[in-house]
DNA sequence: CGATTTCCCTGGCCGC
DNA sequence: TGCGGCCAGGGAAATC
């Protein structure tokens, strides 16, 4: 379940040993979600950028391209040299670079997809296309955050997840960030004071999981296999069940969109 | 057109 | 030990 701490840190590690170098050769998985991986062979890699939780790898080739890829919920991407290669049990897309290593993405459930794309063309991920703006951006105001929950009968959380009010926010972190802001997941309007509290807790939270390399939790590793560190600090995501940290009441469980979301009855009011 | 629902996927876990 | 059933959930397509 990589989210924007996730992608970030992965982001971080690949964007050093990516630049420069030159795809030669490239196999996808026989699924449309994939095969545009081989679209990038021949292309230049100019840099990783991030918007959200999708990578975008410049490409440079006859024009500006981009390969974008995202992860789902159990995409891995790693660079494999010939000494060490990746666990790769569920190979769905590999590119080989021209000094002897390749970038591998592996994806169990297929959640993930590829896309290689004139460069700022994002016309065909629609979500990509209408992405908020990112969280530690100046445009992440909280009139800004009010004006678009407020717009929408939506509940918060499932606000927060559509992407379209700030990107980057998944499960975790939006159980996270409603917790610390004190704000119930099923609201529908905010104050002045709790658009407040939740931007400055969303950008609080994120910056949590990216100084800690992000949250392992089942499947996800970072570009180097390794796991992150978060995890040990959740203080409301999967605690249903115990203690609120902050008043002791008992984290409750609901379901909002088929997801399912832990906050406090006690401090996270309507 | 916005809101809501359904579908895609498979490893891990639970109960019998 | 084996197996059916269920759960996890981001994003896109289908439907309301």
């Amino acid at each position: 379940m990589p989210e924007l701490p996730e992608v970030e840190t992965i982001r971080r590690q690949l964007d050093p040993l990516l630049r420069g170098q030159v795809i030669v050769g490239s196999w996808a998985f026989g699924s449309a979600k994939f095969t545009d991986a081989r679209f990038a062979v021949g292309a230049h890699l100019a840099g990783v950028r991030r918007r959200g939780k999708y990578l975008l790898i410049d490409l440079e080739a006859d024009a500006p391209m981009e390969l974008i890829v995202h992860l789902g919920m159990t995409g891995r991407l790693e660079l494999a040299d010939g000494s060490s290669s990746p666990a790769s049990s569920h190979l769905r897309a590999r590119w080989d670079l021209d000094d002897g290593t390749a970038l591998v993405f592996d994806d169990v459930r297929r959640f993930g997809r590829i896309a290689v794309v004139g460069r700022g063309q994002h016309t065909s991920l629609p979500t990509l296309d209408a992405l908020g703006p990112e969280p530690f951006d100046d445009a992440f105001t909280p009139e800004l955050l009010r004006s678009r929950i407020n717009a929408s009968s939506r509940v918060v959380k499932t606000q927060l997840l559509s992407q379209r009010v700030v990107a980057g926010v998944g499960n975790i972190y939006a159980d996270e960030a409603l917790w610390r802001s004190h704000v119930h997941p099923g609201a529908r309007r905010l104050t002045r004071r709790q658009a407040a509290d939740l931007r400055d807790a969303i950008r609080s939270v994120l910056a949590a999981g990216i100084a800690n390399g992000g949250t392992t939790l089942r499947n996800y590793r970072d570009a180097e296999g390794g796991s992150g560190r978060n995890q040990r600090y959740l203080d409301c995501y999967g605690r249903s069940g115990e203690p609120c940290i902050r008043c002791g009441d008992t984290l409750r469980r609901i379901v909002l969109d088929a997801r399912s979301t832990t906050y406090c009855p006690t401090c996270q009011r309507r």
